[in-house]
DNA sequence: GTAATTTTGAAACGTTCATTTCAATTAAGA
DNA sequence: TCTTAATTGAAATGAACGTTTCAAAATTAC
């Protein structure tokens, strides 16, 4: 029988992660990837098939590392009002511990790659549907509590909750002052009350 | 005396502002912009000295058009509400005709080379500024007209729309749904009212 | 220990990258 | 018309790009 992967494949994803999310799919090169995960050039092709590859599997490594805390912080969470504010609180605190200003991988990767590339396209419909799906869930709940307000559907609050994490995502690159984005927050959750 | 720049310069950098825009600074490779441009690539040295310098003429050119047609706008409006809401309309007609789904080109930038670039920091920290004291000043009038509520400062509120124009020119990469839009911009109005 | 099969290392693939070079061309002022 | 200086075209620069190749090393099952 063969020799068998060796390497970690979580941490390998996660030294990847790190090069791809600091300088974007484009600025990569295959040299900066071989030189942070210190796999041989070889192992990277037998295991991720191409550079396009490997970036698709830290994109799910990374969305799934936010779906897994997402989930946790739901299921602590008492109703739909805790809920929001728990996802929005992982959002702030990722702004404020981004020390070299990276942005989001997803938001930063939807705005080099959705135009170019028809995979990304597909990955980023997916991941706006689940997220929708998800808030559009916690609204609809909130509404059910009398916790917020019934002005707008479910899905057109989801829509807007979405925007703004994305806008919240974009602002936190360059201001990282934490009154000012909790504040922010408040502004966009007042809203739903 | 010496023979005169012969092509229109304008027209140069709408040329390169489109191919910039379609596939990002990284995604743009010098021979994008010789056949984009037709001129020759020493006539590109000689007259923008590097492709980080042709990209910055070009991203002023690219924001130059956004405060110009700003501009217009305000001056046509009778209220600040009026002026908002002509802002945030001149975004999405620009997602509405952004048929490859291109997003915003000064958006696009922030997002890939804040961080790797000091030059793109600082015109992102100077369109930060002046996009949130034009937004500031507007909010400031509304209050003063008693037309927008004083739940929050001036400054804070004009964060809120920024990050919420952020926010929407991303959302808008994918969703282009006119209905969809124009109601999601209400509900980040009817914030200030 | 041997056979089987994959990982690994290092080099090489051909292409493309941003930039430079330089002689030829061009057009304005004297 | 001659001088002057910039534009132009085409080729060349060397480095870096993503990917492939292949023999040597490594590891498992028998």
């Amino acid at each position: 029988m063969p020799k068998v992967e060796t390497f970690s494949r979580n941490e390998v994803l996660q030294k990847a992660t790190e090069v791809f999310h600091t300088k974007g799919y484009n600025g990569t090169s295959m040299q900066d990837l071989v030189d942070a995960t210190t796999l041989n050039r070889s192992s990277i092709y037998n295991s991720f098939g191409s550079k396009l590859g490997m970036f698709m599997d830290v994109l799910s490594y990374y969305y799934t590392n936010y779906k897994n805390q997402i989930g946790k912080k739901i299921v602590q969470s008492h109703n739909a009002s805790e809920m929001i504010q728990a996802i929005f609180d992982i959002y702030v605190h990722d702004i404020l511990t981004d020390n070299d200003r990276k942005g989001c991988l997803i938001v930063n990767c939807k705005s080099e790659m959705v135009n170019q590339e028809p995979i990304i396209k597909s990955f980023m419909e997916q991941n706006q549907e689940q997220t929708l799906a998800m808030l559009e869930d916690i609204v609809h709940n909130g509404q059910m509590e009398k916790i917020f307000n019934q002005k707008q559907t479910p899905y057109q609050y989801a829509l807007y909750l979405y925007t703004s994490i994305q806008g919240i995502r974009m602002t936190g690159i360059l201001n990282t002052n934490e009154k000012e984005l909790k504040n922010l927050i408040q502004t966009v959750l007042n809203v739903l009350h």
